[in-house]
DNA sequence: AAATTTTAGCCAAACGATTTAGCCAACTTT
DNA sequence: AAAGTTGGCTAAATCGTTTGGCTAAAATTT
């Protein structure tokens, strides 16, 4: 039961088709090289298929330097916030990949140590071709690393002109959501926050502000309720807490950058005895599983996770075969939800 | 910038240290079969970590036969109800794997079909020394496939005796919870669940059973609320929905096999003028991201999705090694996560 | 001192593909 | 008819390890 059958090598191919292994190679890879006569050719696919051969992938691996595998280097923290996004990255991963018969390993991380840690091993052991890096920072220590070593794609923004990212387009998904607002009358609108050390967060702010000065507002820094740690309920809650305890009159409207922080702000506004949407409208980020099921439901910004990384993906597989890659950065469009939590459903009501 | 430096080679370590290549393998491999002296043994590991020696993995994997890679077969359905799941998965197979320096490939797919035919093609090019593989129904197919040519370990209960399996307690898990609705004083509680062709929900069914007829209660078959899709919140509402249609007095508890189905029989009864908790008490099951942030908070019983597969992904390796698995079947507890959609809360504020 | 055992380490053959260089016949060209 | 071309294929090298078999030298026994 535990035998494995011996697997068929190009050998018994090439016995069996009467012909050399090179031939049979060059027949089943299509070499320009050596060309192969018509009828030799049929008889070497019919022999290939009639034993049921399939090059052994450690053997090509080992020949031609290329494993055919990606790695996906990805943050495994302990709540499973991240989880939907993920699960799609992977998605677009796979969906990339498979096309072209790769496969793709993940390369999970619990600090940012362990992933520096984890790259260096891929690259030493030269197990993946090539490696998907997500949220970059300023001063990124994973560049470095890889430069020159591994290629690798970003997705996110990343202040090197060099490296090939790809981001969705928060600049725009924010300034939308902001003139949604500013559309339903409000005027102080407040912006919940993760550390501007995160890219991200530097575009939604960005976009958000356009929006306001579009309109003709000033930017007030005083309705921006940043939080120290992650995206997380508790982190939007303090957050938002802290700007309520801090300003004589409460804003109208906030905007957080996730769906989590939003979840945040709502408990804290009903803490406050703030009413969702009628004292307070709220829009979170990501669109997460709950967003469509809390109290009030959640208008929210949809990302297309699957589709920023299956565009990453591809990008990178563009340049392990060295591949001209198109733009070196691409941007995603998002999409803004509309739900009960800004208002402008109740609004339609009247 | 995209020339990769040339890897150092064993070759180069025996140089180094002067001594051939074997004994390098044998000290950084350990070898009983050939001794080295310990000075020597000092010399290699000194050169080998000077010249920052790593062995390459695909020489190896072609050699040894082995790839020292995982396979997790993953569905990858449009909906991404199942992300939590698939994260902490993830999470679980990493830390077994990486302990030995193990990689995990995902292998995903949308169908059946195509399941089958990922696993026949990683079988042909031993592309993974052994899968993981989830959700077993009756004459899966998949094992076939793989007996005596690929081990594997699968999580959920598998009918076959002799594959080794790793599943939640489901019967002791939705005994409990049924329990607890007998405590707090329900006699007539539904039961929402998934068809019965998928293990998992006999399991739940038999565990509800239970703890009815322990009770002195009869089982109804009347109180079965049965999806005709898999999980979802629609089905759940359809399911619950036309449950209270049929009967004349509707039950004052549900137990619905997922937090996503308890929704849907949140929004069904709200809508057929039940409140939860006070008409009708809802438990869910597996404590998913929104469970705890609905309306109200969902009774729910957690599963540890991490624990079951790293306990997997160990049997696995054991089975791979041929060192012998322990049992052949584990299980894995549950906890019930007490929130206020059941009731017990407000009961003990009185 | 010779025979035997043990210790320490080397040689060379795999593993299963890809790829380079070259051979031979047949066909063109001059 | 001799010289070059080309088409069609093969032999052999190679990728970087691991490992079974072997052999000197050293240690031990007879």
């Amino acid at each position: 039961m535990r035998r494995k059958q011996a697997a068929v090598t190009i050998r018994e191919v090439a016995k069996a088709a009467g012909v050399s292994v090179a031939t049979v190679s060059s027949v089943l890879n299509g070499r320009a090289h050596t060309r192969v006569a018509a009828k030799t050719q049929r008889r070497v696919l019919e022999a290939a298929r009639r034993l049921g051969y399939r090059p052994k992938r450690s053997a090509q691996a080992l020949r031609t330097g290329l494993t055919y595998t990606l790695g996906l280097s990805v943050p495994l923290c302990p709540d499973s916030l991240l989880s939907p996004f993920f699960y799609e990255a992977v998605k677009g991963a796979l969906k990339a990949a498979k096309q072209r018969g790769w496969l793709v390993t993940i390369l999970g991380f619990q600090d940012r140590q362990e992933e520096l840690a984890l790259l260096q091993s891929a690259l030493e052991q030269r197990s993946v071709d090539g490696v998907l890096l997500f949220d970059p920072q300023d001063d990124d220590p994973r560049l470095p690393l890889l430069k020159g070593r591994l290629p690798f794609v970003v997705v996110g923004r990343c202040s090197d002109p060099e490296v090939i990212t790809v981001d969705n387009d928060n600049v725009q998904a924010a300034k939308l959501a902001t003139q949604h607002l500013l559309r339903l009358g409000h005027r102080r609108i407040a912006f919940v926050h993760v550390p501007f050390r995160l890219a991200t967060a530097q575009d939604r702010l960005m976009g958000y502000r356009m929006a306001l000065e579009e309109a003709g507002l000033t930017f007030d820094a005083n309705l921006l309720a940043g939080t120290e740690g992650y995206y997380g309920v508790e982190a939007g809650y303090q957050a938002f807490m802290a700007l309520l305890n801090r300003l004589r009159k409460p804003p109208t409207a906030a905007l957080a950058m996730d769906d989590a922080l939003a979840l945040g702000v709502l408990q804290a506004a009903q803490q406050h005895g703030l009413r969702v949407p009628d004292d307070l409208a709220v829009v979170g980020f990501n669109d997460s599983p709950f967003a469509a099921h809390c109290e009030p439901p959640l208008t929210t910004v949809r990302i297309f996770a699957e589709t920023l990384v299956e565009y990453a993906t591809d990008a990178l597989l563009r340049l392990i075969r060295g591949e001209p890659v198109a733009p070196k950065r691409m941007l995603v469009p998002t999409q803004l939800i509309v739900r009960a939590s800004c208002g402008a459903m109740s609004r339609k009501n009247n």
